[in-house]
DNA sequence: TAGCATCTCCTTTTT
DNA sequence: GGAGATGCTA
C-alpha cells in the first residue's frame, strides 16, 4: 500500500499523532495521499471506516476518490465511509437534525436561481429592480452567510445606504426562507455550524462520528467551513488538510486560502508536509507553468519538479476569430488522434465560460467527434425540469410559495394574477402558506366562488398526491403526478417542433429516474433516508451519476477552467487566451489579476503531454465583432518554450493589438 | 386570462 | 444571440 509512495508522501500517510497540513503543488499525487491515507487509517490503525470522512468541494472530486479509495478498501470494511463533498455534507446533517434547526421535514433546497428570484421579489418592494444591484446584493448576503454574520449583524456593520438597504434584504429573505421552509446553498453549511455551536449535545453525537477528517483542496474554504470542520474535530484533533495557495481560484465565493495560516495558528501542534515532486506533466509544461505563478507572491515557497522528461513545446496559436478557433482545435484533435492512434477522452478543452462550450459544440458535431460537456447549468435550467422540480419541491414541502408560484399555472389552470394577489393577502394575514390558504374557508371574504373553485382542485388533487407518495411507491405517485397534469400534451403544445416536445419528455424522465436512483443509493447508507432528502440531494447536481458512470466512453472533454481543477488530461487545450476573458474583464477591474494568474495555471498544470493555447483576434459580443487582445498571461510564459502558430499575431504584434483594443474601446465610449 | 411579440438585460467562475 | 420581462391583442 506504503511501497508506492515517496517519501513525503508517505511521511503524510503515516502521520496520525495530530493535525496535519500537506502542501501539495498540481500533480503531485495529493489524492493519492488523501485515499492511501483512508486505506491506512483503516486497515493499520484501526479505524472504523463509519468514522472517517473525507471532504471535497465539488461532486466530480468526490465521485472520483471515492472510486479511488474503493479500489483499496472494499467490502465490509469500507462501510459507511463518508465520502462527499461540503455541501452535501451539511445537507446530511440537517436532514438528521432539522428538528432541533426548527425546520420541517421535506424542507425546499434553494438553487442560485431560487435565491436570486427570491431577492429580486424582495428588491422589487422596494422599488429595486436594477439586475446589477439585484446580483450585488446576492452575493453581499452570500458572503454575509459564509462569514457567519447575521442579519442583525450585518446591519449594524453596513457603512453606507446600498450595504444597509442589503442587509435589509438579508433580513426579509431569511425570513422568508424560514417561513417557505427552506434552506440555501450557504445555509447548507451556516446551520450546522449553527446547530452545533448552539447544542453541545448533538456536537458530542456528531464528533463521536468522526474520528477522523481528511479536507482536499483546503485553500477554498470559506469562515463557516472551517469552522464546520474545527467543530466536528474537536478535541481530537485528527485531521489532514490538503491544499496549495497557488489553486485558490474561489475567493470570489468566499474561500479564505489564508486559512491555510489560520491552520498553524489555531493548532500549535500542527505538522507540514510538502510535495513538490509533480508526477503528472512534462518539465516543459512544468516549466511554463513555474514561471507564470512565479508572478504572483507566495505564502509558501515551493518548488515543482518532475523528472518526466522534457516533452513538446508549448504551442500557442492565434486565430482570425473565435469560430476559427473552434475550427482549428476541433479538427486538430482530430488528426492527431488518428495520427498517434489515442483516444477522444484524452482530450480536453478549457474555457474561461460556460458559453464558450457552444462554438466548440457546434465544430464537434459537424466534424462528428464524441465530445462531453460538464457542469454548466444546463440540464437544470431547462423550462421542464424547472417545472417539475417545482411540483415535487411543493409536494414534499406545501410551505415552499416559490415552487407553488412556478407550478399553479403550469399546465393551466386559469389561475390569474388577480386571484394570486389576493390568496396571497389572506395567506398572509393567517401566516400560512399559499398552498395551505387554497382551501380555507376564510378565503370566501376575498375571493369568487369560481376561483375558489379552482384553487380548492388544485389543492385537493395535490394533497391527494401526497397522500399517495407516502403510502406506497413515492417514484409510482410521482410517475402518476406526471401523468395527471398531462404534461406531455403540455409539452407538445408549447414546444416547436413534436421532436422538441420529446426531447424535453425525456428529460423529465431522465430526472424521475436519477431521483429513483439517488433514493436507492441514499437508502443503501440510511435506512431512513426519503423521498424528501432525495430531492433535496438532486438539487445538489449530485445526480446523473450513472450518465457519468458509463464514461468510460471515448469522448472528449469539455469544460470551464474552474472545473478542470483536480483533474488531469494528456492533452490539453486553453483557448480564448486573451485580455478581457483570461483574465476576464470583472477581473481587471476589481483589479485581482493573481487569481485568474492562479485560474491559468490550474488549467496549465492539468496538462500531462501537450498543451495548446490559443487565443483569436476578433470575437463577437453583443452581435458586433471586437478585436481582441492576447492575454498578458501569454507574455507571462517563458518564450524559449513557446511554438507560436500564426505569425502575424507574435509577441510584438500582441502589444500592437492591445494598443489598437485601446483605442476601440476609447473611440466606444466617446460614442463614436 | 392566455398567448404571442417585442424589448431589454445581460455573460465569470460553483455548490 | 439567449432568456426573461413587459406589453398588446384575442
Amino acid at each position: 500500500m506504503l511501497s508506492r509512495l515517496n517519501d513525503r508522501q508517505r511521511e503524510a500517510v503515516e502521520y496520525v499523532g495530530g493535525p496535519l497540513l500537506v502542501l501539495a503543488g498540481a500533480g503531485s499525487g495529493k489524492t493519492s495521499v488523501i485515499t492511501t491515507k483512508i486505506a491506512y487509517l483503516i486497515k493499520e490503525k484501526g479505524i472504523k471506516a463509519n468514522k472517517i470522512a473525507a471532504v471535497t468541494f465539488t461532486n466530480k472530486a468526490s465521485r472520483e476518490m471515492k472510486e479511488r479509495v474503493g479500489k483499496l478498501v472494499q467490502g465490509k470494511e469500507a462501510r459507511g465511509l463518508t465520502v462527499s463533498t461540503f455541501h452535501n455534507l451539511g445537507l446530511t446533517i440537517i436532514r438528521r437534525e432539522h428538528k432541533t434547526l426548527g425546520y420541517k421535514a421535506g424542507f425546499s433546497l434553494f438553487d442560485d436561481q431560487d435565491t436570486k428570484s427570491l431577492i429580486k421579489d424582495l428588491m422589487h418592494k422596494d422599488f429595486q429592480t436594477d439586475a446589477e444591484i439585484i446580483g450585488l446584493v446576492q452575493h453581499m448576503i452570500s458572503n454575509w452567510k459564509n462569514d457567519l454574520i447575521e442579519p442583525e449583524q450585518a446591519m449594524g456593520l453596513a457603512q453606507d445606504d446600498r450595504e444597509t438597504l442589503a442587509a435589509a434584504v438579508y433580513r426579509e429573505y431569511d425570513r422568508h426562507l424560514q417561513a417557505y421552509n427552506a434552506v440555501d446553498f450557504d445555509d447548507l453549511i451556516r446551520l450546522p455550524v449553527r446547530l452545533f455551536r448552539d447544542h453541545p449535545d448533538v456536537l458530542d453525537r456528531w464528533q463521536n462520528r468522526m474520528h477522523y477528517m481528511l479536507v482536499d483542496e483546503y485553500q477554498d474554504t470559506n469562515v463557516s467551513q472551517y469552522l464546520l470542520v474545527k467543530l466536528l474535530i474537536g478535541y481530537r484533533g485528527a485531521l489532514t488538510v490538503v491544499g496549495d495557495d497557488d489553486q485558490s481560484i474561489y475567493a470570489w465565493r468566499g474561500a479564505r486560502p489564508e486559512n491555510l495560516i489560520k491552520l498553524g495558528e489555531d493548532f500549535k501542534n500542527l505538522k507540514i508536509v510538502k510535495l513538490e515532486q509533480n508526477y503528472r506533466s512534462t518539465s516543459l509544461i512544468l516549466r511554463c507553468a513555474n514561471t507564470l505563478i512565479a508572478n504572483n507572491p507566495h505564502v509558501y515557497e515551493k518548488t515543482l519538479w518532475s523528472n518526466m522528461g522534457s516533452g513538446s513545446p508549448i504551442r500557442v496559436i492565434s486565430c482570425r476569430n473565435e469560430d476559427a478557433e473552434a475550427e482549428r482545435v476541433v479538427t486538430e484533435i482530430l488528426t492527431h488522434r488518428i495520427k498517434n492512434d489515442g483516444h477522444y477522452k484524452d482530450f480536453a478543452i478549457l474555457y474561461r465560460g460556460n458559453h464558450q462550450a457552444r462554438l466548440l459544440e457546434i465544430k464537434l458535431q459537424a466534424y462528428q467527434v464524441p465530445y462531453k460537456i460538464s457542469g454548466g447549468t444546463s440540464f437544470f435550467s431547462r423550462h421542464e425540469i424547472k417545472d417539475i422540480m417545482g411540483y415535487l419541491r411543493l409536494l414534499v414541502n406545501p410551505e415552499d410559495d416559490n415552487a407553488f408560484l412556478r407550478v399553479i399555472n403550469m399546465p393551466r389552470r386559469e389561475i390569474g394574477p388577480s386571484t394570486l394577489e389576493r390568496l396571497g393577502t389572506y395567506a398572509n394575514s393567517r401566516h400560512i402558506s399559499l398552498f395551505n390558504a387554497c382551501d380555507e374557508l376564510g378565503l370566501e371574504q376575498y375571493l369568487s366562488g369560481k376561483a375558489l373553485e379552482k384553487l380548492g382542485r388544485f389543492n385537493h388533487w395535490l394533497q391527494q398526491t401526497i397522500k399517495r407518495c407516502a403510502q406506497d411507491d413515492p417514484i409510482a405517485a410521482i410517475r402518476q403526478m406526471i401523468q395527471d397534469i398531462d404534461y406531455e400534451a403540455w409539452l407538445h403544445q408549447n414546444s416547436s417542433s413534436p421532436q422538441v416536445a420529446e426531447r424535453r419528455m425525456a428529460n423529465v424522465w431522465i430526472l424521475v429516474d436519477s431521483l429513483r436512483d439517488t433514493l436507492a443509493r441514499m437508502q443503501e447508507e440510511d435506512d431512513e433516508a426519503t423521498i424528501e432528502d432525495a430531492i433535496s440531494r438532486l438539487v445538489l447536481r449530485d445526480m446523473l451519476e450513472q450518465q457519468e458512470k458509463e464514461d468510460d466512453s471515448d469522448r472528449v472533454q469539455l469544460m470551464t477552467l474552474h472545473s478542470a481543477k483536480g483533474l488531469e488530461y494528456p492533452h490539453v487545450y486553453i483557448i480564448g487566451m486573451e485580455e478581457d476573458l483570461l483574465p476576464h474583464r470583472n477581473s481587471i477591474d476589481e483589479g485581482n489579476i493573481e487569481e485568474e494568474r492562479r485560474l491559468a495555471y490550474v488549467g496549465i498544470t492539468r496538462a500531462r503531454e501537450t498543451l495548446t493555447l490559443s487565443f483569436a483576434s476578433q470575437r463577437k459580443q453583443f452581435g458586433e465583432m471586437l478585436n481582441c487582445t492576447p492575454s498578458r498571461f501569454l507574455e507571462e510564459l517563458p518564450e524559449g518554450d513557446l511554438a507560436w502558430e500564426g505569425k502575424e499575431n507574435a509577441p510584438d504584434e500582441a502589444k500592437r493589438a492591445r494598443g489598437h483594443a485601446a483605442l476601440d474601446a476609447l473611440k466606444k465610449r466617446l460614442g463614436g
